[in-house]
RNA sequence: GGGUCUGUGGCGCAGCCAGGUAGCGCACCGGACUUUUAAUCCGGUUGUCGUGGGUCCAAAUCCCACCAGACCCGCCA
């Protein structure tokens, strides 16, 4: 390749950063503190995305840092955003609170303050088991501290101007005809039914009147109330197509990522930011959404979704920065089912960053190395850990079932994989474990049993409760076998149905004797019956 | 209507964003170990990198056009 200046550790997240720079720079700026934001949903279950969002902006942060400047991460949640869909698996009883902010909606499940801090504290929970560090704001208390009352002034005021540009740039009429604000009403609490419909700029209120309105299929009661709302301090909020400009104004936003969905809304946000609030939009970097494995977008509001908690049961921590600090370009349809290979990736980087493994191309070593040490937040570790395939610990998790950790770190030492139990390794074990246990989807096979064949399995189970030597448990297999006029390939495989539900499996007398030959031959006897 | 992404052995995908020998998993074949199954280990086969142009000493990678599929936006946040 032709000799280029490697940029900081030479990913993408530095010549992001550095593109930033080069922005500020050409602005003319204060770098004194660069602050990057992400934007935490509060109205659904928050899943990797949403993770990816605030782990990348983190990224970006620390690349800032490593170039000598100060930077803060601000997680912001839109808990003013109303509930506009029960998500799977809650209560019907929020159907009552449809269209509420979700930070005036009680918790279903009563751990936390409301239904947003639910849902943002499981994203937040993530973040810390990542290693992640942030400053939490809320939209609850930023509009109730009146911290956007200038630029919602600034807005209102330009309303006409942006309601028109809207309509230019993403072929939205909306806001030719409504002011892009919502209040919350507060007769009834509801966000959406409250219809803004004049701006008295002397007294920085909104007039609005609540009444019924349609939420994608859905038609919400107003409660009639006309009502005043006061943008210094009562509760409401500006539309998304306007709002991210007034919060990066507020808070001096440098830099936000966003996914393709809101490609638009960033492409408004960034007029009004530039021409009406006088503020240069941020730098920004857009990001494909992760799919579940059938295409579709992976929806907040559905249950049992990919989340930081869910991904912890099977993989590191260091698995999903990975995951979400290897590329940001690409549709990626992500499942649990991706684990494995991001956990024996990891394993790589780590040999090379090591040196343990050498590449011919000089500009993928660097590559690699700097990729390692973002996956470790900048502080990579002093030693390389023990290695063993992850493949390998869920194969063999899912012949141990019962005495897992001690039988399967035996194996591991017989193999000569590992040298020593270390709890790396443990913990290791655990989580492929897991793994095995809920995503080994081997259906059951139907185990057919004649008569010779449960004789022949009567016979075992003698031959295993009798004391013998190991090493003859595989050899009286083949004789009982022959003894029964029995193919051994079909007795094999009887006894593989029966103790790992599969045709095939480990050689099988040292794994008799590994599992135990006694309760071997409890659960043959069950089967020869 | 607007936009984005994807297209690489039989299947699923990585590599593309900083051009330099086309890779991984599964499957398949052979070997080792084993008293003929299999786990594991070692080795091997499988490709005009969607199509057509362009840039370059050099393109899966960068640029343009086209084809095909998926998704997002055009309610709302």
């Amino acid at each position: 390749m032709s000799k280029q200046e490697v940029i900081g550790k030479g990913t993408w997240i530095d010549k992001l950063a550095w593109e930033l720079l080069e922005r500020e720079k050409s602005l003319g700026r204060n770098t004194k503190l660069l602050k990057v934001e992400s934007g935490l949903g509060a109205s659904g279950i928050p899943h990797i995305g949403s993770l990816g969002d605030a782990v990348r902006a983190y990224g970006v942060k620390l690349a800032l840092e490593n170039f000598g400047f100060k930077s803060e991460l601000v997680a912001y949640s839109d808990d003013l955003d109303g509930l506009r869909k029960i998500p799977e698996g809650f209560p019907s009883s929020l159907e009552e609170h449809l269209a509420k902010p979700v930070s005036l909606i009680p918790d279903p499940f009563g751990c936390h303050e409301s239904y947003g801090m639910h849902m943002s504290s499981i994203l937040l929970e993530g973040l810390d088991r990542l290693g992640i560090g942030y400053e939490f704001k809320r939209a609850y208390d930023t509009y109730r501290q009146g911290l956007l009352k200038e630029q919602i002034h600034t807005i209102l005021v330009n309303s006409e101007k942006i309601g028109n540009k809207i309509e230019e740039l993403v072929g939205q009429e909306k806001y030719q005809k409504f002011l892009p604000y919502f209040p919350v009403c507060s007769n009834c609490n509801r966000l959406y039914t409250a219809e803004a419909y004049e701006y008295l700029q002397d007294e920085k209120k909104i007039r609005y009147k609540c009444q019924d309105t349609l939420i994608g299929s859905k038609n919400l009661k107003g409660c009639g109330n006309d009502g005043m709302a006061d943008i210094t301090k009562d509760l409401g909020k500006l539309a998304w197509k306007v709002e991210f400009a007034a919060r990066w104004q507020a808070f001096d936003i440098r830099f936000e990522a966003y996914g393709k969905d809101i490609m638009d809304s960033v492409k408004v946000n960034d007029w009004v930011a530039d021409e009406i609030l006088k503020f240069p939009h941020p730098h920004h970097v857009k990001y494909e959404m992760f799919l579940d494995k059938g295409g579709k977008k992976i929806s907040k509001s559905l249950g049992n979704v990919v989340t930081a908690q869910n991904w912890l049961k099977y993989g590191t921590a260091k698995s999903i920065l990975l995951l979400l600090y290897k590329r940001i370009t690409g549709a990626r349809e992500l499942g649990f089912e991706d684990i494995p290979s991001l956990m024996d990736e990891y394993n790589e980087l780590e040999d090379i960053f090591f040196g343990k493994i050498k590449l011919d191309n000089e500009a993928k070593v660097v590559k690699a190395k700097g990729l390692y040490q973002y996956v470790n937040l900048l502080n990579p570790p002093k030693n390389s850990s023990q290695h063993v395939s992850y493949r390998l610990l869920i194969e063999l998790c899912k012949i141990f079932k019962e005495n897992r950790l001690q039988l399967v770190t035996k194996k591991l030492l017989d193999y000569g994989t590992i040298k020593n139990i270390d709890s790396q390794i443990e913990e290791l074990i655990v989580l492929a474990g897991n793994f095995a246990d809920d995503f080994d989807t081997q259906q059951k096979i139907e185990i057919k049993l004649d008569g010779s064949l449960k004789k022949a399995l009567q016979e075992i189970a003698d031959f295993l409760s009798s004391e013998n030597e190991p090493q003859y448990i595989q050899n009286s297999i083949y004789q009982i076998s022959k003894a029964n006029n029995i193919e051994p390939k079909d007795l094999f495989k009887t006894l593989y149905q029966i103790m790992l539900s599969t045709d095939r499996g480990p050689r099988i007398g040292p794994f008799i004797n590994d599992i135990g030959r006694k309760k071997v031959a409890q659960t043959l006897y069950s089967y020869a019956r």
